[in-house]
DNA sequence: GTGCCCAAAGTAAGCGCTTACAATTTGATT
DNA sequence: AATCAAATTGTAAGCGCTTACTTTGGGCAC
């Protein structure tokens, strides 16, 4: 009469214990393989009884457990990302991408933010690791090698983003930020400018910003010209950043007659700042950005600046990441195309107006 | 001689197996429960034991197993975060912030964005569920009911934010969108406005914008005034919907002297629309935005708005789920003071001008 | 009718860790 | 010196699931 059971359910105050895969085998009347089976290769179970035990799943609320899954299976259907910030639009764009198309097949994104720290970001490959990520991606290259000894240690699959280097051992998503910047000169130099300096992000373990500070230094090589130092200036990653370099810029006397900034928002900043200054862009100063944010199309007048895919390349990467998981061949390298979006912020200078 | 070591040794081509909690306890010549206490309860261990144990998960490079640690706890030092989406930076910031404030606690954040849509969310949220996450973080409060029932069933600490409403049954760390509209409105309405329109984001589904579209009809009734339908515009989040919502406000003949926009992203677009087409800002209409995004400050002119503090919440945020986890009391609704920053898109409408 | 094969379902051994409880040692107390 | 509590370490039972292996029961060729 008094059963075990009755007490047990007496002393069950706290809202009823989580149904588990065991649970839902003994009400079904099956062994808990089956009940897996329905879950993970439904085709295995005679269709009378899956449906069965769908519908007892469905009755008790029963959601797996995921920890045990992931132990007893050894993979987690997690991916982990290290990213240096989420401030920067462009970033937060692929990065939606990227968990979008990871999340249409069943994947859950953990999200690291470095803040530019290479030791941070070691300490978050750590933690994704240890948290059973199946894979990882990453914002560049230029991390700090204990990352990477961490992820081969795992022979665990990951992907390098924002940067594309067919020389390197990592596999990337990417494009040629050299390349990039390069186009994006010469264009600057075709139109007539000699007089070109540049507003960089800090290039310091930064290998987006140092490549893009190459391109722009070897297209002026190959018109003759050499890049001044003072006419270089590396700052973080803040409108105002950009503002404070484009005063610096234009202060002396010996102006250039065309900037061409890291990114949109360093490029927004100069915008800003030179128009402050009561300067006329694309008049006394052209200034060309690099990311191609939503926004800058709709400043007066429009930026030029160089597209770059952010978000095909958060699905690729994701994709990437997909095929590994499933044992399918899939190149190493992918290279995705920018693209010189010219606008309004850009024309000839001053001298070479007329003759245009 | 031949020992079944050696066999085991010479059959592992791979990369050595992961050393696991039990090599170390093998190897230091202690046991399982004394490795596990080292590393979550150090203070338990002698010293020198503590020591030699430290030394060898350093020397074998052992890193605990998340999965099997969440299995057998219970916890899985993981918090999940549902947002509508990553490219209003607005967003992007708070969740920033929030990382942040979890990972100096050791935690790490599941992201999932659900594109504003509902079934998206819920789906979202049994996946983070059945991923074992110790706390849920859910912007707003207007969610499918599943969610919620979703998070009772579970007894999981959760709180909503970008939101604060202490007649509601839900945890919140926020500000009132109802009064912050209010106060912004009343602004406008004190400096002479009376012909006010706003430009709203989607208000189905989103108890932000409906709020903020309710303190503007309150405030205008506070002045005997009522909000005509054809002065409210409700679109999408772009800065192509506020430019389009703006063309569309602008262009009959009774305009009105001043328009609130539902964030800064749309405030943004209608001031370049207002300035394409060839209207005066804040000359011959005012425009005022809301959440102050770092880049408003900068434009030309600087954008009157409503200040949103958005790191904090995402901190606070942060640490109410953090000391819930703790077990330490803590008040479930929390305020957050929002401030109208006043720039240079606003002025008393033309009439009042002079006689200011 | 017999034997064989295959599909469908069950059995049970872990996955790597935490933790209640037990065992032992140490040191203080009387 | 005997007693006891506190501190330290060990023992071992799971946590909820997956999956290799085994069992069962037909269907089918001969």
């Amino acid at each position: 009469m008094n059963s075990g059971k009755d007490d047990c359910n007496r002393l069950q105050m706290r809202p009823a214990r989580q149904p588990t895969l065991s649970d839902v085998a003994r009400l079904t009347g099956v062994s808990t393989a089956t009940v897996s089976r329905v879950l993970n290769r439904p085709g295995d179970v005679s269709p009378a009884l899956r449906e069965r035990v769908l519908a007892e799943i469905e009755a008790v609320g029963y959601v797996p457990h995921g920890a045990a899954r992931t132990l007893a299976s050894q993979r987690s259907s997690t991916v982990g990302a290290i990213i240096p910030t989420l401030s920067n639009a462009i970033f937060a764009t692929g990065l939606q991408a990227f968990e979008q198309r990871l999340d249409e097949s069943g994947y859950t994104l953990l999200i690291a933010i470095s803040e530019y720290d290479p030791d941070h970001a070691v300490r978050h490959a750590r933690s994704l690791l240890s948290r059973g990520v199946d894979g990882l991606m990453l914002i560049g290259q230029s991390h700090s090698d204990e990352v990477f000894e961490l992820i081969r240690s795992k022979d665990l699959p990951y992907v390098t983003t924002w940067t594309y280097n067919p020389a390197g051992p990592h596999p990337s998503v990417g494009f040629d930020n050299r390349l990039a910047a390069y186009r994006l000169t010469r264009y600057l130099l075709e139109i007539g400018h000699r007089d070109i300096a540049m507003i960089a992000g800090r290039s310091e373990g930064n290998d987006r910003a140092r490549d893009r500070i190459a391109g722009v230094r070897e297209a002026q090589a190959d018109w003759g010209i050499e890049l001044p130092p003072h006419w270089l200036v590396e700052c973080a990653y803040e409108i105002a950043d950009g503002r404070d370099a484009m005063r610096l810029l234009m202060s002396p006397s010996a102006r250039p007659t065309a900037v061409v900034c890291g990114n949109d928002v360093l490029a927004m900043g100069a915008l800003f700042e030179g128009q402050a200054m009561g300067l006329d862009v694309p008049g006394d100063v052209s200034i060309a950005g690099f990311d191609d944010l939503p926004l800058v199309a709709h400043l007066a007048p429009p930026l030029t600046t160089m597209a770059v895919p952010s978000e095909l390349m958060g699905r690729k990467a994701a994709e990437y990441l997909l095929a590994r998981f499933a044992g399918n061949a899939v190149p190493d390298m992918t290279e995705l195309e920018v693209g010189l979006i010219v606008r309004e912020t850009t024309a000839p200078p001053d001298g070479l107006r007329e003759a245009r």
